[in-house]
DNA sequence: TAGTGTTTTGAACGAACGTTCGACTCGGGC
DNA sequence: GCCCGAGTCGAACGTTCGTTCAAAACACTA
C-alpha cells in the first residue's frame, strides 16, 4: 500500500522512467507494451513491476513529474520579474525551453493526456489547471496594464498554448531554431498579435465573452 | 486486389467510417478495437471486413478523406480572393470551420498522424505537405506585399497551424465561440503578430533562416 | 423454383497483451 | 556458516487483439 521503496533503487526508477518515456513517445502509450520497455531498459518483464505497480502508474509518473517541473521552474523565474509583458515572455521562454530540452517527456505529456485513467487523470488535470490559470493571470495582468486589445482571453491563452504544444509535431533540431530564438518568435507573434491597435475582428457580433475558468480534459 | 466494391454498399461504408471516427476519437487508434467499432455500428466483427481490408486502411480512409476535403474546399474558396491578407484569413476560416463542423474526423487527423503505417503514411503525408506548402505560399505572398516583419516563415506558419490544430483539445461548444468568431480571433492574433512594427526578437543573433520546405512526419 | 451474386455471420486462429507468483541470486550483519 | 531482505527472473495466468473462412441469409432475375 505505501509508496515506500527503500530509495536505494530510486536511480533505477529514474532510468526506467527515461526509457519508458522514449518508448511511449515513439509508439504511443497504447501502442507500446511493457515488453518493449523491458527490452529497452534491459530489465526483465517481471522485474519492472518491482518499481511500479501498473502501466497507468508509469504514465502518471512521467506526466506528473514533467508537469510539476515545468510549473515549478516557471514560478521560480517569475519571482524576479515585474513587467507584465516580460512575465508573459518568461512563460513562453520557460515552456519552449523545457519542451526542447525534454522532448520525449513533453511529447508524452502533450500527446497522451487522454490515455491516463481516472484515479491519476484528475491529479494531472489539477496541475494542468494550475498552469493554465497562471497563464491566464499573466495575460490579464497585461490586459489590466492596458497593453491588450479587447478579445477573448481564454481563446488567446489557449491559442498561445497551441503554438507551443504543437511544436513537438514539427520541430527538427537540425533545421529549426534553438529554444531561445523559437520562444522569441512565438512570444512576439502572440504579444504583437494581442496588443492594442484597430481591433481586427476580435470579439464579434453578439458573442459575449466566455467564462474563463474552464480547461478541457 | 482491386478496390472495386460494387458501389451499392458505398453508403454503408460511409456509415462505418463515421462510427469508426467516433470510436477512434474517443479511445485513440491503438486503444480502439475492431470489436468496439463493430458494436458501435451494429455490424458483426467479420462483417466489417467485407468493407475494408484492415484497421490501418480504415484509419487511412478517414484521414485521407478529411484532409482532401479540407484542402479542396480551401482551393475553391481561394479562387474568388486576391488580397494576400484576406487569402490568409480564408485559410484560417476554412481550417477552423472544418475543424468545428467535423470534430471527430479532425481529432483523428490531428492526433493519430503517427499511428498510420508505411504504405498509407506517405500518401497522407503528401496531402499534408501540399497543404503546408500552400499555407507557406500564402504567407510569403503577404510578405512580398510588404505586410510582414522579418521572421522565420516556417516557424510562423507552423505556429499558426499549432493554434488551429490544438483547438480539439480544449474547444467546448457550450462555452467557446463558434467557428466564425474563433477563426477571426486566431487570424487577427496571427496577422497582427506578424505584421510590420519594431521587430521584437524575430530572427536573432547569427541564426540563419531555416529552409522552408520540410514538414516533420 | 431454381440459380446467381451480394452481404452477413459465428466460430475459430495464433499472437500479443498486462499482470502475478514462486523461486532464485546476492550482499551485509550475526 | 547462516539468515534476511532487496532485487531479479522465467514461466505462466486469463484476456483481448486483428484477421480469416466456410457457411448461411438475402435479393434478384430467369
Amino acid at each position: 500500500m505505501a509508496t515506500a521503496i527503500p530509495r536505494k533503487s530510486d536511480r533505477k526508477l529514474q532510468l526506467i522512467l527515461r526509457h519508458a518515456a522514449t518508448v511511449f513517445a515513439e509508439k504511443g502509450f497504447e501502442g507500446a507494451s511493457i515488453r518493449d520497455i523491458s527490452r529497452s531498459c534491459g530489465i526483465s518483464l517481471s522485474g519492472l513491476y518491482y518499481y511500479f505497480e501498473s502501466k497507468q502508474k508509469l504514465l502518471f509518473l512521467i506526466q506528473s513529474h514533467a508537469f510539476t517541473s515545468i510549473l515549478e521552474r516557471l514560478e521560480q523565474r517569475l519571482e524576479a520579474e515585474a513587467s507584465p509583458e516580460r512575465r508573459l515572455r518568461l512563460l513562453v521562454e520557460n515552456h519552449v525551453d523545457y519542451f526542447l530540452s525534454h522532448p520525449l517527456e513533453m511529447k508524452v505529456l502533450s500527446h497522451e493526456a487522454e490515455a491516463l485513467e481516472e484515479p491519476f487523470r484528475r491529479e494531472v488535470a489539477a496541475i494542468k489547471r494550475r498552469y493554465y490559470e497562471l497563464a491566464l493571470r499573466l495575460y490579464q495582468d497585461l490586459a489590466r496594464s492596458g497593453g491588450v486589445r479587447a478579445t477573448n482571453a481564454r481563446v488567446a491563452v489557449l491559442g498561445l498554448f497551441g503554438m507551443m504544444n504543437w511544436i513537438y509535431t514539427w520541430h527538427n533540431p537540425k533545421v529549426d531554431p534553438r529554444a531561445e530564438t523559437l520562444s522569441g518568435i512565438i512570444a512576439s507573434i502572440f504579444l504583437e498579435g494581442v496588443k492594442n491597435g484597430r481591433a481586427h475582428g476580435g470579439v464579434a457580433r453578439g458573442e459575449r465573452l466566455a467564462p474563463l475558468e474552464r480547461v478541457a480534459g
